[in-house]
Parts: structure tokens; C-alpha cells; sequence
RNA sequence: GCCCAAGUAGUUUAGUGGUAAAACGUAUUCUUGGUAAGAAUAAGACCGCGAGUUCGAUUCUCGCCUUGGGCUCCA
């Protein structure tokens, strides 16, 4: 079955849906019934509210109704009767209008006593084919997905045409729903909300933290090698400089409110970049020291819509790897596609596969949208192909977004897919024409005249908030050795063992290994079993095997003689410790 | 912010107009000890917060807060 079947298998059964919903409650005023991703849904206007719970007195309804649908068939009314049809519906109205506008007939399509206004798309044989569906969720939808329109109740359903692939894309939603961040980092208990604390500000435990603290070095690390400038500036400003970048009037709604102090008007930062001009400000510059690459671990403050908050993906206080890139026009291309090597590096190491698990986004500005965007036709399509060309050049695969860019430039975003399916931009890179000319940053050319530098806004490892959600979901809480915040459990299978167990963890934690002591009175089973499902990579098992056949007075881990398995369930057999720790420091030196 | 739903020990859930139950987890002890051993005991919940109805509310009603699924938004 190829896609276009398929849209019109889910299409037809939005039909059914609304079909029964008009049996069931006729005074409803049913909308839209599109195909989408994985389903279809439909939009009504509800007299009363409806629930979960009325979801299957609904496809009751429908397998009921689907057994008397021989066909869709069509037939074109003119825009009057067709008004005629659906007297109290001003939606449908509204349709009606949209499509006579445009000259084409209005059609209707009559299945059984149900007919609809509708372009048509449907299968031939309802009754036969109307049959593997699920209605699966209830939501509220703007009418033509405006915040000023009213809100409408969307019935989400799926459909398949076998029941096996209906129930494999059942059992697929259970199990996004086990690798969901949110419940893996309560399970390994790296993260919490506190209603006192406020929503939207996670807070890191330990383990959740030394997940962050391993990815911040690395990231700082690799930026250092790659001629960054790592720098430190504060997270609150003077409401001025968002005035002078010109920030402050487009996201005003994102920021929070101004703080007054003595005779100052203080604001948390949103984002980094007026700090980072203004250390380039600092001093004047020759050419010869460009491109200036500013990075800065950065926490920064956004005021995000309450309804919009998740987990970590949305919150409203984040550490971004940020950096800004100043150089002259000739120097941007180069710079970016240095950007992407450090992203796609960066995305190796974290095991993400590119087309994969991540794809590029070209994301443009509109000409028309003056409000949204600094009006420069020209500096947009010169700084629109310098990326198009990046991207072409550099062989990747991208696809072309309008109206995403930033006020101040186009941009290339990585997206990445969450568990659920939704794609959010994890790291961006953005072209900026704007912020040199706001902020009157100059530097002296060769031939000592003042010339303007371009920005490159660019994340490198993104927030890491959003990051390490993307990690657990796509490890299902299994990071790789290098990132596990526990990297090995030392299991003594009895108090005769705590002695030497308890060196064993010391000299792990000498070596650089993340390692914990398990002392509690239990079976070793249940300890394995324990550290399995704290997903920690290795687990070392001490007993009286082990304890005999090693030096009890010497702390020379070649001597040291343990028992090692991995989380995966491989028996790794007896092993000195000292060759333990070498496999290990080897695993994570490959990042590194 | 808007629509819908949910909030009960650390976790997952049960339950009722008369202030709560289980499992897992935790603590102590005993018998154990090589890949989820068994037993005993104990601690742990103003049943999200506030108000109303009621003789009495965790349970009903309203408001608020938080969380989840959407919409909108996403520098």
C-alpha cells in the first residue's frame, strides 16, 4: 500500500468519526477531518464536553455505522445550498466561502446518512475497509489553528489496514512511552520538580548532574581545541542592552518582567549573544584576529507559556553551549562549515546518527514579514545562500523551512526527534547581518579602514537540559560508559567481602571510575539485578573466589584479582583489576 | 495562555461521606549466600492547596497550584 492509500483509509475514517459524533450528540457543529502522521483526526464544537471515557461509546458507534457504507459518493452543490445543508454551522460556512472564492465546485461526499463537505480522497469500500481503527486521544484545538479563534474538541484516531499493523503501532506508543526522559529520570532518579522550586526549573540530583558535568567538559574541551575562546559572563543585564540588540521589543514576551534596582532596570538574560558583543567591544581589532570565537557555558532565562513546558525538553531556566563567531564576510562559509564538523562531531560522540537521529534544517526568513524580520532584502538572500551553499557543499542532507529564522538572520537548525515523534531543534547555527550593525562592532582591514564583521550565533551541544532528554530516550536510559553517572557497581556477595570490596571501589575511583559500593544484606542475585536496572554499564562481583585468590596486603591493582559482567548480562569471567580499569579508560578514551 | 484529563507513603497503584490499604522500596534483626532466598519487626500519607455543602469531606461542589495529552508558541 503506498501513502496515498493510506491517507485515504484515515481520511475516510475521520468520516466515520463524524459520523457517529453526529449520531451520537447531533447538535455538534463537526469541522475538519484531515489525514495526518499516524492517523487522522477531527475538530468539533461541542454543545457539552465530552471525555476519555465517551471515546468507546464512539467506536461502538462507528463499527456499527461502518457496516451500512457501501461508498463515498460524491455530488456538487452550489455555494448557496450548500449553506442550506449546514445552516448553523459557521464553520463550514466559512469552508464554503474559502472554496468558492477559489472557482472550484463544492463538492460533498454522502456515505450512508452521513454526508460532508470534502475534496474527496476516500477508500472504495468503506465497509470492508473501515474496520482496524482506534480512536486514541481528546484535545482542544484553535479553529484554523489561531489563538484568537475558538477552541475546538479534536478527536485523535489511527487506522491500518490489518490488525497487525494496528496492534504493532499500539505496542509501538507503549513502548515510547517506557524511553519517555521523564520517566526514565525518575526511575535512575536524575532529576526532579519541586512545586516550591516552580515549574520548568528541573533540578539535577547528583547522578543527573555528573551527566551534565561529563557532556560540559567534553564540550569545553573540544571547543578549546577547536580555537574557541571560552568566557564568563553574567546571567542578568541592564534592560539597555536588549534595547540596543533590538531584542527586547521581539521577545519582550519571553523575557521576565524587569527588576528596578537603585537607579537601574535589570532583566535575566534569554540569551548570550549582546554580552558576547560587548566583550568584543572591549577593544578594537585588527583582521589579523579574526575570526573571535566566543564560547561561554551560558544559563539563560526564558519565560516559556506555562502549557508549553516538558520535562526537560521545555523549561524555563537551561545551560546552553553556546558561542559567537565574529568574522569578516569572506571568513563565514568557512566558519560554518567548521560549525557543522564540531555538530556532527559532537553528535559521533553522543552516537547519534546523521539522517537519522538528527537532520538539517534550513530555516528562512519571509521578505513580506516586516514585523517578524529586520528589513534588508539583499543582506537576507546573500546570508540565505552562503548556508544553502554550505549545505550543498558540503553533501548533507537538509530540507528548507520558511518563516523559522531568527529576526537578525536565517539559520541552519539540527532537529531531533523525540520518543513521542515531535521534532525539536537541538543545536542551532544562525547567520547574523544584524547585531554587527545594532551594536557598531567594527575591526580594521588591511588596508586600515573600519569594515563591519558578520555574527555566527551557533550551539554547539545545544541546552544540555534538552540534550541529555534526547540521550536518555534514544539509549532508554543505557547511556554509554563515558556518560553513565554510575560506570560500575561493586557487588561484595557477603559482609566477608566488605573489606576488599571497599578497596576495589577506592582504587576504581582513583582510576577516574565512576564506581558505587553496593552494601546492603542481600543476595548477590538481587544486587545484579538492582545495578541492571539502574542501567550501570559494568558490576564488579567480589566473593570468596575472588578475595582467595588475591594478596590481601598489597593495593597493587595487577594483583587484585575480581569477577566482572556487564549490565547487558555478559559474564566478563575472572580478570585483574588492573586490566578491568585499562578496557574501561580505553571505552571512554575513544570519546574523549 | 487555551481545551481535556489526573493529583492518595520514596515509587506504582487500590479504596471509601465517618481522617486510609497493598506491592515494591527503606531500616533493624535472624537463618542464608555465586546472578530476583526466606522470616520477623518497624518507620513512612495533615489522601496537591484553599474555600463551600454537611453533624462529619481524602471522597461532593467551586477556585487555585502542579503534572500529562493537544493547540498556540519555540531567539
Amino acid at each position: 500500500m503506498n501513502h496515498s492509500d493510506l491517507d485515504r483509509l484515515r481520511h475516510s475514517c475521520a468520516h466515520l468519526l463524524a459520523a457517529a459524533v453526529m449520531e451520537i450528540w447531533p447538535d455538534t457543529k463537526r469541522t475538519i477531518g484531515p489525514a495526518i502522521d499516524n492517523g487522522f483526526y477531527f475538530d468539533f464544537e461541542f454543545s457539552r464536553p465530552i471525555t476519555d471515557a465517551d471515546l468507546e461509546k464512539i467506536e461502538q458507534k462507528m463499527r456499527q455505522l461502518a457496516k451500512g457504507w457501501r461508498e463515498f459518493k460524491k455530488y456538487t452543490l452550489s455555494a448557496a445550498e450548500a449553506k442550506k445543508q449546514c445552516p448553523d454551522n459557521p464553520y463550514k460556512h466559512e469552508l464554503i466561502d474559502a472554496v468558492a472564492k477559489k472557482n472550484t465546485p463544492i463538492t460533498f461526499y454522502k456515505s450512508g446518512d452521513y454526508w460532508d463537505l470534502c475534496e474527496g480522497g476516500h477508500v472504495d469500500h468503506p465497509d470492508k475497509q473501515l474496520i482496524h481503527f482506534k480512536l486514541l486521544s481528546i484535545a482542544g484545538a484553535y479553529w484554523r489553528g489561531s489563538e484568537k479563534n475558538p477552541m475546538l474538541t479534536r478527536i485523535y484516531g489511527t487506522i491500518f489496514p490489518t490488525k497487525a499493523e494496528l496492534d504493532r503501532y499500539l505496542t509501538q506508543l507503549e513502548e515510547a512511552k517506557k524511553r519517555d526522559h521523564r520517566k526514565i529520570g525518575k526511575d535512575l532518579d536524575l532529576f526532579v520538580f519541586s512545586d516550591l522550586v516552580g515549574k520548568g526549573l528541573p533540578m539535577l540530583t547528583g547522578k543527573g548532574a555528573t551527566i551534565r558535568r561529563v557532556l560540559e567538559r567534553f564540550v569545553v574541551d573540544e571547543e578549546l581545541k577547536r580555537g574557541y575562546e571560552h568566557v564568563v559572563t553574567p546571567p542578568l543585564a541592564k534592560v539597555d542592552l536588549y534595547r540596543t540588540s533590538g531584542h527586547y521589543p521581539y521577545y519582550k514576551e519571553t523575557m521576565y518582567p524587569t527588576m528596578q534596582i537603585d537607579e537601574e532596570e535589570l532583566i535575566l538574560r534569554p540569551m548570550t549573544c549582546p554580552h558576547h558583543f560587548m566583550l568584543y567591544k572591549a577593544h578594537p581589532h585588527s583582521y589579523r584576529e579574526l575570526p573571535v570565537r566566543y564560547a561561554e557555558i551560558s544559563p539563560q532565562f526564558r519565560y516559556e507559556k506555562s502549557g508549553e513546558l516538558s520535562g526537560l525538553i521545555r523549561v524555563r531556566m537551561f545551560m546552553l553551549a553556546d558561542a559567537h563567531i565574529v568574522c569578516t564576510k569572506d571568513q563565514v562559509k568557512e566558519e560554518i562549515v567548521k560549525v557543522l564538523e564540531l555538530i556532527d562531531f559532537v553528535n559521533r560522540a553522543l552516537g547519534l546518527k546523521k539522517g537519522v537521529d538528527y537532520r538539517y534544517r534550513l530555516s528562512l526568513g519571509d521578505r513580506h514579514d516586516q514585523h517578524k524580520y529586520y528589513k534588508d532584502d539583499r543582506a537576507w538572500d546573500e546570508a540565505e545562500s552562503v548556508l544553502r551553499r554550505v549545505l550543498q557543499d558540503t553533501k548533507a542532507d537538509f530540507y528548507e523551512a520558511k518563516n523559522e529564522a531568527a529576526f537578525y538572520g536565517p539559520k541552519i537548525d539540527v532537529q531531533m526527534k523525540n520518543v513521542n515523534g515531535k521534532e525539536e531543534t537541538a543545536f542551532t547555527v544562525q547567520y547574523d547581518f544584524v547585531m554587527p550593525k545594532r551594536f557598531q562592532m567594527r575591526f580594521t582591514n588591511a588596508s586600515g579602514q573600519e569594515e563591519e564583521p558578520v555574527v555566527i550565533h551557533r550551539a554547539s551541544l545545544g541546552c544540555f537540559e534538552r540534550t541529555m532528554a534526547f540521550l536518555l530516550e534514544h539509549y532508554a536510559g543505557a547511556l554509554p560508559l563515558w556518560l553513565s553517572p554510575i560506570q560500575v557497581a561493586v557487588l561484595p556477595i557477603s559482609d566477608q567481602q566488605r573489606q576488599y570490596a571497599t578497596r576495589i571501589d577506592h582504587a576504581l575511583k582513583l582510576a577516574g571510575i565512576r564506581s558505587q559500593l553496593n552494601q546492603e544484606n542481600e543476595t548477590i542475585g538481587k544486587k545484579i539485578r538492582a545495578a541492571t536496572l539502574q542501567k550501570i554499564p559494568y558490576m564488579i562481583i567480589i566473593g570468596n573466589r575472588e578475595q582467595q585468590e588475591t594478596d590481601q596486603q598489597s593495593n597493587d591493582p595487577k594483583k587484585m584479582i575480581i569477577t566482572a559482567r556487564t549490565r547487558e548480562g555478559k559474564d566478563m569471567g575472572k580478570t585483574s583489576l588492573y586490566q578491568f580499569i585499562n578496557l574501561l579508560q580505553k571505552q571512554i578514551e575513544k570519546y574523549l
